[in-house]
DNA sequence: AAATCCCGCCAAATT
DNA sequence: AATTTGGCGGGATTT
């Protein structure tokens, strides 16, 4: 009873065997974006969210935390957050970089309006007020800030989870009381990164000496507005890879939108675009405006009934599948000669999608109540 | 075996 | 008291 819903039901459509990595948060906030990061959107529900993407609450929550820490949404009300958009994202940044030194404060930056009635702990950081808000300073988002800045300050480009992790906790010297759960505190770097992946603002690759895993700062590359050209990094090979993705359907009563066939059609055309895009990839370099790209490549992003089923562009890759290990490889080829590797991995990453695609229609066909709910 | 990290229980916060 | 938020970590999945 308390496995995860990998349930089979009789009705034959044994389908998706359960992949994890479907179900990651990288994902989930790539398609957070696709539907929200629209002109047209201001504001965001929470149950909407959650009911479109097909998951939990809880799992809205952890994105939109995240995404508040940098300046994308921000709190309107209870269940309501209001779209900024990366425009906010290099001011965000820059509060960021010019906040304290020592340990952390709490930059509290547009969050949260007129906090209680404290403030005045500016030398004493100790006891007094630390039991009250001891939870805030565990918060998804502050870790998140904290994190970012750990790349923002540093003048390291490439940080490890456990280093991370060692770091924003077990910093302030050594005052005792310190449980180094590092192992605890790692796990939600990992939600962090995972997202901050899916927006490309940090990369996945490997230490050079080590193959230790690691992160590295990309930050707001393009965001124009202002012609001076940080480029902290010298990255070189860019390669966005891209993800698909299928948002799992939670048996609750998730309300599914939108028609079938016409659906079809879209998704299938959506592939299309994302090929078509893809083949420029090879001569992108185009490391300019992200937003827009990531605005116009999920225009008409349709759900199809029962798992939503999403399939946009996004280049930017993060969440993996199977092909991006290989991509790494073909990235490092390619950078040097032989560009037409990219054509081999888009027919792979193609033959993924059909089979995506299949397998879902499958289910649906085996599935025979298709409500259609607008 | 080690690295990831999903899932959802259940306790603070808010309403 | 009810509902909204969101720590937290067991343990399933991947690598």
């Amino acid at each position: 009873m308390a496995l995860p819903p990998s349930a089979s039901n009789e009705s034959g459509s044994a389908n998706f065997p359960y992949c994890r990595k479907q179900k990651s948060l990288g994902l989930l906030c790539t398609n957070f974006l696709s539907l929200y990061n629209q002109d047209n959107v201001e504001t965001i529900g929470l149950d909407d969210a959650a009911t479109r993407l097909g998951v939990e609450r809880r799992r809205i929550y952890d994105i939109v935390n995240v995404l508040e820490s940098i300046g994308v949404l921000a709190r309107k009300a209870k269940n309501r957050y209001s779209w900024k958009g990366f425009g906010g994202v290099p001011k965000t940044l820059q509060q960021l970089r010019v906040s304290d030194d020592d340990e952390d404060e709490k930059i509290s930056n547009p969050i949260t309006s007129q906090n209680d009635k404290l403030n005045p702990s500016s030398v004493t950081k100790s006891s007094t007020a630390s039991k009250t808000d001891n939870r805030k300073e565990k918060s998804l988002g502050l870790l998140t800030q904290n994190f970012v800045k750990l790349f923002l300050c540093s003048n390291v480009d490439l940080i490890s989870l456990e280093e991370a992790a060692k770091i924003l906790l077990g910093d302030a010297h050594d005052p005792s009381m310190m449980r180094n759960n590092s192992a605890a505190k790692v796990r939600r770097l990992y939600d962090i990164a995972n997202v901050l992946s899916s927006m490309n603002f940090i990369e996945k690759t490997h230490h050079p000496e080590t193959r230790k895993p690691a992160f590295r700062w990309l930050g707001t590359r393009g965001k124009s507005d202002n012609g001076s050209a940080n480029t902290s990094v010298l990255n070189e090979s860019k390669k966005r890879i891209f993800g698909t993705e299928i948002t799992n359907t939670s048996f609750k009563r998730t309300k599914v939108v939108s028609t079938i066939d016409e659906n079809s059609k879209q998704i299938t055309k959506t592939h299309l675009q994302m090929l078509v895009k893809c083949e420029d990839l090879e001569n992108e370099v185009d490391k300019s405006n992200f937003e827009q790209d990531l605005r116009h490549s999920s225009k008409n992003f349709q759900f199809g009934p029962f798992a939503p089923v999403t399939v946009h562009v996004s280049k930017f890759g993060a969440t993996q599948n199977s092909t991006v290990k290989q991509v790494h490889d073909w990235e490092s080829l390619a950078s040097t000669y032989r560009p037409q590797y990219y054509n081999q991995a888009l027919r792979d990453l193609f033959a993924h999608y059909v089979e995506a695609w299949k397998s879902w229609c499958s289910e649906v066909a085996g599935k025979n109540p298709i409500q259609l709910i607008s």
